[in-house]
DNA sequence: AATGAATGAGCCTTCATTCAT
DNA sequence: GATGAATGAAGGCTCATTCAT
């Protein structure tokens, strides 16, 4: 599969993507159609197959992607002069759904990952890429001396990381609830009332 | 659909909701079959969608069922004379698993309420009762003298909720990659680091 | 599926039935195709698969069904006052070419049978009956004192068998080539000379 | 087809003999992928499809040059001195058999023949080929002043070979029910009793 | 000559839903 | 109320064949 991936057009690629991240995104796997996905890519059935093997295949090579492309912009767009760790986490936060916004399809897209059984699939990219990433991306250049003494380090950014998660998703739901448009920039600032009340509870007095 | 699910024996609609509780569970909303259910349930195709109209009325019965049962439950078995916030908020978590273990089904179907995209569809339910609920029991006589002054009480209690619910689905999520076998215990036990974590960066120094 | 079966209205069953039977006749199982079947019977893609729950099974159902139609016939039309073996053969080869006659699709279907694998899969309904069946109809009350002194009578009957049979197949392949119809009247009486050489071959001179 | 043909590598030709005859040993000719032919013959889909022009192309050429390779083979290893009739079917059965043996995938590739319609299709080689070789093999230099006066010769031929090829098919089937491997020795020497029932039946006494 | 990407009709099968009984 | 036969659109997928390179 992937040697016949790396001989598509990159255009058609970019097209079957797109197509396909939207009809993924709209509905579950199984319910999104892969009749749907060529109409919209623009391409015969049998191409999709050709490249993609089955749907599985082409499910899994989506995921692949919208995790590799993550990844990258966020190694890439990091800055790890930034010491404290809360707005590191802030940087991330807001990196990530710069990557959402960029790409059309991937929001939704991401969100069906997240509730899907089939994260169990990716066990093999997320063993190898996860904790080297966050061993960098939340440690590295991180001056862990603001905070309390005795304080289990792992544990409390755990639980900074799933706040901003649980904020991040509760927008979201709300939106979808509502119909409201969702502006990153709200969901970012909506979280500092959050992180200030974590930072005043993790953080040594004067280092704040 | 309400007036003639009130008229349905209560023995058949207990055969109903299980088989339907467990092809829901086993499946998602679209691979989930009525033949299925209905082969399981002893009933005939036509039955179901007269007391139920379509797939979508049942699911949508079945997410309140659980749901009310849940609430019920949970009013029912809480010690409201516990008043410190963490004990009360694993009481809770304890009762939940509770509940999903007592009703052969619910648990899986449960799991899958959370996996899904339908939470929007819960709209008109949650709405109803949610806040009522979480008004009530997780701050009915809860003694919050014990936070440090000047703390945001009802983000920190998304804080703790949040964590607790974070770390049961990273649990799950853990055993679905590994094939184990959930033991409630452990998890409800696997919580407390947490929460001291929390509870240290909340409260006084004197009430811990 | 046998169940189902019992109920169906018998024109329909009838339609079902001689519409697949042209398809499997004219086409191999593989390339039979079930859309041209439930169009020729008149009924819904859906219903085929209600009965016979998937091409496989129809076609099983179709081979029994014949073969059963046969045994059933030959049973019933065979005259057992014949004591002549060659006489009787010749007899059954003919009430085998009305049954073929008869229903239409049968023969070409009946060919199939005979060119394919699932011969295999018919081993169990073979099995039972075969034995049964050709114990009757080439040994009862034959008068076998006709024969040489010496001859294995088993071997000569199979002898005799196989002659009528490949000079039948001849003749089906024959008339396929040249698009000739095939008369069973004359396939019948193109036997006897076959015969004879072999009733010279295997009676003693004053029994022929 | 034929002249491009005649350009053809031997060897590719080879190859993609050998691969065909395999595939279509293996399946029906419809299940028969062009696919897995061009894959194992290592060569692309367009050059099967310049030389063969379509898949019944290639098919008809490997009827024909199966049945090319067996009359070259019997042609050649017959032994025209042998003059008994029942010796010199037996002998051709072996030559036969040993043709299966030596051409990997002829084997299965013929025995699919037989369970194919196709046979109408191979009309014209038969047509043309046929008459000629039986011609031969079966009546050159034979001795028919040891047959009965008044036999028609080559009714008895046809019937001689009638029980061959049966006793054949027969141990071909049982042993595709039974998944026996077959021993061409075996069923050479299982058709003894036959021959010696019909040489009997045939042949003047002292003739034998 | 040789390639293999691209096509699209066709395949079997599933399934929620309807409706005559 | 209760049944289950009947529907037919839609599903994922295969595959011989074509054609631009």
């Amino acid at each position: 599969m992937d040697e016949k991936l790396k001989k598509l057009d990159t255009a058609k690629l970019d097209g079957i993507r797109n197509s396909a991240l939207e009809e993924f995104g709209r509905n579950s796997y199984e319910k999104a159609s892969t009749n749907n996905i060529v109409k919209n890519a623009g391409i015969s059935k049998g191409l999709l197959f050709h490249y993609f093997v089955n749907k599985r295949g082409l499910y899994d090579y989506l995921e692949k992607f919208v995790f590799q492309k993550m990844v990258d912009v966020i190694l890439e767009e990091t800055d790890f002069d930034e010491t404290d760790i809360f707005n590191r986490i802030k940087q991330i936060a807001v990196i990530k759904m710069g990557v959402l916004a960029r790409y059309p399809g991937i929001e939704t897209f991401s969100k069906a990952i997240y509730n899907d059984k089939s994260i169990a699939d990716m066990k093999e990219i997320v063993d190898e890429m996860v904790p080297d990433l966050y061993r960098n991306i939340y440690t590295k250049n991180i001056d862990t001396s603001r905070f309390k003494d005795g304080l289990d380090f792992d544990k409390a950014i755990k639980i900074i990381q799933w706040t901003i998660e649980k904020y991040g998703e509760e927008q979201i739901d709300h939106a979808k609830k509502t119909g409201t448009v969702l502006h990153y920039s709200k969901i970012v600032s909506g979280i500092d009332p959050y992180i200030d009340i974590l930072r005043k509870a993790f953080c040594k007095k004067g280092e704040m």
